[in-house]
DNA sequence: GGGCGCTAGGTAGCGGTGTCAACTAGTCGG
DNA sequence: CCGACTAGTTGACACCGCTACCTAGCGCCC
């Protein structure tokens, strides 16, 4: 029974680092495209250097950004393809990204220098 | 009851930055100073660049560095001051430290180029 | 027809950790 | 004696990425 020990879990740093910033990525995703729906912004954030994602955080997400009033969604059907729910910018979620944005590359940057011997 | 509605709380999102490089910016700067013991690091955090940590965050913190092996403790007690606890960095903590900095500096760069419109 | 895999969206529960708040206890100055 | 500072500790709480699972429509190939 393996004796258990003291073992803990301790999940992979990047997912840790991912916290607070994700949402930042996906409001810049959306401000390059204009408007994209759950499932593209998977392939969409791969591309700009977060693969791996899954749809269990992306929904979620999306959910909390509506909530807040950063996204606007609209469901769109057509023939011989899925029903989509596309998601643009509000003006406060332009806002906020770009808030965050410099707030992250200050905090970027003092965190590196603190990481320094 | 306390009529709720959808508040939301989103606490400040460098909160959220700190989870996962915290333990980082401990073990470099126990990397600079050789030792040191849970109250001086939050002076020595805050002159890196984190200002406004509390015991109830790095005292739990320390705890668990010493559980994974990355720090040890000892007790000192000395006339005339209260009993501190110092910690130094295992050869594990300095690998990890390691590790994580170029992780980091990778991660960060990735991310600030994810922001960019 | 039947099975497989892709697209597209969604929910439930878990786990780690920073935050806040409160507590003990020792030292020193007035 | 009383406050202020140092030093450490604990418990409840919130957030959010993760895994795992589910539905549903479509096209393809045997």
């Amino acid at each position: 029974m393996l004796g258990g020990m003291g073992e803990v879990v301790r999940p992979d740093r990047e997912s840790q680092w991912l916290k607070g910033v994700l949402d930042l990525a996906v409001l810049a995703v959306l401000a390059r495209e204009g408007s994209a729906y759950g499932y593209s912004l998977l392939r969409s954030l791969a591309d700009a250097g977060l693969p791996g994602l899954r749809g269990g955080t992306v929904y979620p997400l999306l959910g909390r950004l509506e909530d807040d009033g950063l996204v606007q969604s609209e469901w769109t059907v057509a023939d011989g393809a899925p029903a989509r729910r596309y998601f643009a910018l509000t003006p406060a979620g332009r806002q906020v990204l770009a808030e965050g944005r410099d707030g992250w590359s200050s905090f970027a940057d003092r965190m590196t220098r603190a990481l320094e011997v």
